[in-house]
DNA sequence: CGAGAACGCGCG
DNA sequence: AAAGCGCGCGTTCTCG
């Protein structure tokens, strides 16, 4: 290793790198390049290894950034040096990241790099330097040697999965690294919360909220449940109070055996109860717990945590993570806070409890979104080559084309029956999805065995390649302990695979495939007709798995959601090429996130 | 007092 | 043999 302090030093070292790949990793001093400068950049290729030192070169790292434009940089955690590279005004220095490698290769997942060079190369990393101060004008000698150090681990590591991969793992590898650009773009936006609303509609919870404590309290005193959100205090309660008929047929919790205090356990309670005793007070007590529980659940997780994120923010916009393949399957997964768990719409406390109502679109504004309809089923049709679900599929509305097979007769949406058919059929094919058996499917649609055994047996006739999909992976991760997925990486199914998940696995992961390649080209579409003059205020915003928001000029509303309708069509051609497109999309516009139309 | 387990529940 | 998938996070409660 040597230490690089001038800019011509630099241009030696990177010529002998010679364009190939090379370990890079920086020190900085702070996380962001709004409020901090890169200090060190260590780098490291195997043969040669530097250090360089920004701090005496003229300009600093601003000033050498596009010296890396040419080389990949094997990197961990591609965003955080990437945000600085476009910082410097070199957004398109290649940024490899070595986690995403490793997760082409074995699925997704949450790591360290600390934790990876643990589990992959079997060595212990001291990272005591790494909340160091980088701004010292005199690093030690034990600041350099960890900064170096790291090049040198994710160098070893990325040799490590390189060994290990194929062309495919490769494809899959370029399309994660890919998924950053937009991943930057969507975070550095965030979404706007009107504060006042989001004020407004937290009083009105909690009014609510201490309604169903008062109407509690009239039944159960203090010195019975000391503690109302206590679901073991609960169950305690009832266990005292009710006959043993009852309790002993209240469902149990798996790990502790509490009775369980699902909401819809304690409905089902009540409804129970009040056959056998009408009118006793113990049935509104239970569904007075449920609305307690279910206010509670909203003004703990998207009440004042929302809004204080908003109100730290001078722009009042809600800044959250989107971790790619965080997911076993690659999925994304969201913190910080989930944006991807905001409620939808919600009928049971009314008008109260839309909560994508607070998230709205700027002044003069406007959102536009579109979701991929029944993608998952979609994605099973084509891998499993069945035609007849892909032609059900296409047709319009897959779960009454299913209910009616199920029914053996056309069935009516309009009627509640027809509803209902509609509802069951749509929970036979998501059990599908999820490689659920018998026994489960009846639990979840609430039927017997025989009538769940009866529904799968239809659906198992009639899509008989989508049916035995399940069976075909099963034996691929039996046989190779690996599942092929579309995008040509491969997921670890461990020593003894799973049947449901081998089932699921491979299709949530080309749902995944299919938006990467949906952010990845919007992305660049959007670049491209921004340094063209259009789309100039438009920002991608957020990703909710099977959908897209962007954020765009009222005037340019209409011409965003038919770029975004065409880059997730020809997303999904790239996936699946000559895939029937029909009705593969929906979506629209509008002032907030629950109303587009 | 902090960490982690358990439970429940929001989303796709 | 047994089997509905994937997440993040708030709260309670136990353990050391």
């Amino acid at each position: 290793m040597h230490l690089i302090t001038t800019q011509a030093a630099l241009a030696e070292y990177l010529a002998l790198v010679n364009d190939g790949m090379c370990a890079l990793d920086f020190e900085t001093t702070s996380l962001r390049p709004a409020d901090g400068k890169v200090r060190l950049v260590s780098l490291y290729n195997g043969q040669h290894g530097a250090l360089v030192d920004f701090d005496p070169i003229p300009g600093g790292f601003r000033a050498c950034a596009s010296m890396f434009e040419q080389g990949e940089w094997i990197v961990f955690n591609a965003g955080f040096e990437l945000r600085w590279f476009i910082a410097a005004g070199s957004p398109e220095v290649a940024c490899r990241d070595v986690g995403y490698l490793r997760r082409a290769i074995m699925g997704g997942g949450q790591y360290a790099l600390k934790q990876l060079i643990a589990w992959d190369l079997g060595r212990e990393m001291d990272k005591t330097e790494q909340a160091s101060n980088w701004a010292d004008p005199d690093l030690t000698d034990s600041q350099l040697e960890y900064a170096y150090n790291d090049a040198l681990e994710t160098w070893d590591l990325f040799q490590h999965w390189y060994d290990r991969a194929d062309q495919d793992h490769l494809k899959a590898w370029q399309m994660l690294d890919d998924m950053v650009p937009p991943v930057i773009e969507m975070e550095e936006a965030g979404m706007l919360l009107d504060t006042h609303r989001h004020d407004r509609l937290i009083g009105e919870w909690t009014r609510i909220q201490h309604k169903k404590v008062a109407e509690i309290s009239e039944t159960v005193g203090s010195d019975d449940v000391a503690n109302i959100r206590s679901d073991a205090q609960w169950s305690d309660y009832f266990s005292r109070i009710l006959p043993d008929h009852v309790v002993g047929s209240w469902p149990r919790t798996e790990k502790t055996g509490q009775l369980s205090m699902t909401g819809e356990v304690l409905r089902s309670v009540a409804a129970q109860f009040e056959v056998e005793h009408p009118g006793n007070p113990l049935t509104s007590l239970l569904d007075a717990l449920a609305a307690y529980k279910k206010v509670s659940k909203y003004i703990s997780s998207f009440g004042d945590s929302l809004l204080q994120k908003a109100y730290a923010s001078p722009d009042q916009r809600v800044r959250a993570r989107y971790n790619i393949a965080a997911a076993k399957t690659c999925r994304f997964s969201c913190s910080s806070p989930n944006l991807q768990q905001v409620p939808r719409d919600n009928e049971l406390l009314g008008e109260a409890t839309s909560v994508r109502s607070s998230f709205i679109a700027a002044e003069g504004c406007r959102l536009v979104s579109f979701d991929y309809s029944g993608i998952e089923l979609r994605v099973l049709a084509l891998l499993a080559e069945d035609d007849q679900l892909l032609e059900d599929m296409v047709e319009g509305d897959v779960h009454a084309e299913v209910a009616a097979v199920i029914a053996g007769h056309s069935i009516d949406k309009s009627t509640p029956e027809g509803k209902k058919a509609r509802t069951a059929a749509k929970g036979v094919s998501f059990g599908i999805i999820y490689g659920s058996g018998a026994s489960g499917l009846a639990v979840n649609m609430r039927t017997t065995v025989e009538k769940a055994e009866e529904y799968i047996a239809f659906w198992a006739d009639r899509y008989s390649n989508a049916f035995d999909y399940r069976n075909k992976m099963m034996d691929e991760a039996s046989r190779t302990r690996y599942i092929r997925c579309v995008d040509g990486g491969t997921i670890y199914m461990g020593k003894k695979p799973d049947l449901p998940k081998c089932a699921n696995y491979p299709v949530q992961r080309a749902a995944l495939s299919v938006m990467a390649r949906a952010l990845i080209r919007h992305k660049n579409t959007l670049d491209h007709t921004r340094s063209c003059g259009q789309q100039t205020h438009t920002k991608m915003i957020s990703t909710i798995h099977d959908a897209i928001i962007d954020e765009t000029l009222l005037a340019d509303a209409g011409s965003c959601l038919s770029l975004m309708e065409r880059d997730m069509t020809e997303a999904y051609l790239d996936i699946f090429p000559a895939a029937p497109t029909e009705r593969l999309v929906e979506g629209g516009v509008g002032t907030s996130w629950a109303n587009l139309e």
